[in-house]
DNA sequence: CGTATTTGACCAGCGC
DNA sequence: GCGCTGGTCAAATACG
């Protein structure tokens, strides 16, 4: 079931609403849970927690589809969510964006549109006949690393958060000097 | 005063 | 059956 569907980005224009927040064990950083406050009826949740990696970038992840219109554009401008969206680049088959947010760099993963792996691991391919490997262990593994490895060899990609992260450092050597 | 956020409690799934 | 973990609920609290 999950990992189904429709990701929006950060900037979208929906409005998210926070119901929970876990410190999981593979990661020290609290987790966040959100829902779509836009309508309650809305199945789409939103994980959203610090990298272990770099505790300034946050990874947002998406889950379920927005069975409503966005807001407006002018809705939007004045959502407060003004995430900056500075790259989007391709992990494989997965695509992803980065963007500058209130509360710093923030990845966020698109994992609306099941990706086809290039190497999938053997056992994967033999779950009998289910062509949605993509809710297993294994396969979200695989998909951690392949975005990793995607992450870490996409220049372009580097660029961009080392721009967000600067462009943030800038942000609160000004708002130090007010 | 209404709405959003925080946070501890509770529940379900899984492995041993 | 028990303990651990991730996810959700709901009362308390903060904020505009």
């Amino acid at each position: 079931m999950l990992y189904i569907c429709c990701i929006q980005l950060v900037k979208d224009g929906y409005q998210w609403r926070k119901y929970g927040q876990k410190v999981t064990r593979d990661n020290p950083s609290p987790r966040a849970y959100f829902k779509c406050s836009h309508a309650p009826t809305c199945p789409v949740k939103k994980k959203v927690q610090r990298s272990v990696e770099d505790q300034s970038i946050l990874v947002a992840t998406y889950e379920g589809e927005h069975n409503h219109p966005t807001q407006s554009k002018q809705e939007q401008a004045s959502s407060g969510l003004n995430h900056r969206p500075v790259a989007t680049t391709t992990l494989g088959s997965l695509p992803c964006s980065a963007s500058l947010g209130s509360s710093g760099p923030t990845i966020t993963l698109d994992l609306t549109t099941p990706p086809k792996p290039p190497t999938i691991p053997c056992d994967e391919a033999k779950v009998g006949g289910n062509n949605r490997r993509i809710d297993t262990p294994e396969f979200q593994k695989f998909l951690v690393d392949q975005m990793a490895s995607s992450l870490t060899k996409d220049p372009s990609f580097k660029a961009a958060i080392a721009a967000a992260i600067s462009g943030r450092m800038a942000q609160q050597n000004q708002a130090q000097k007010w």
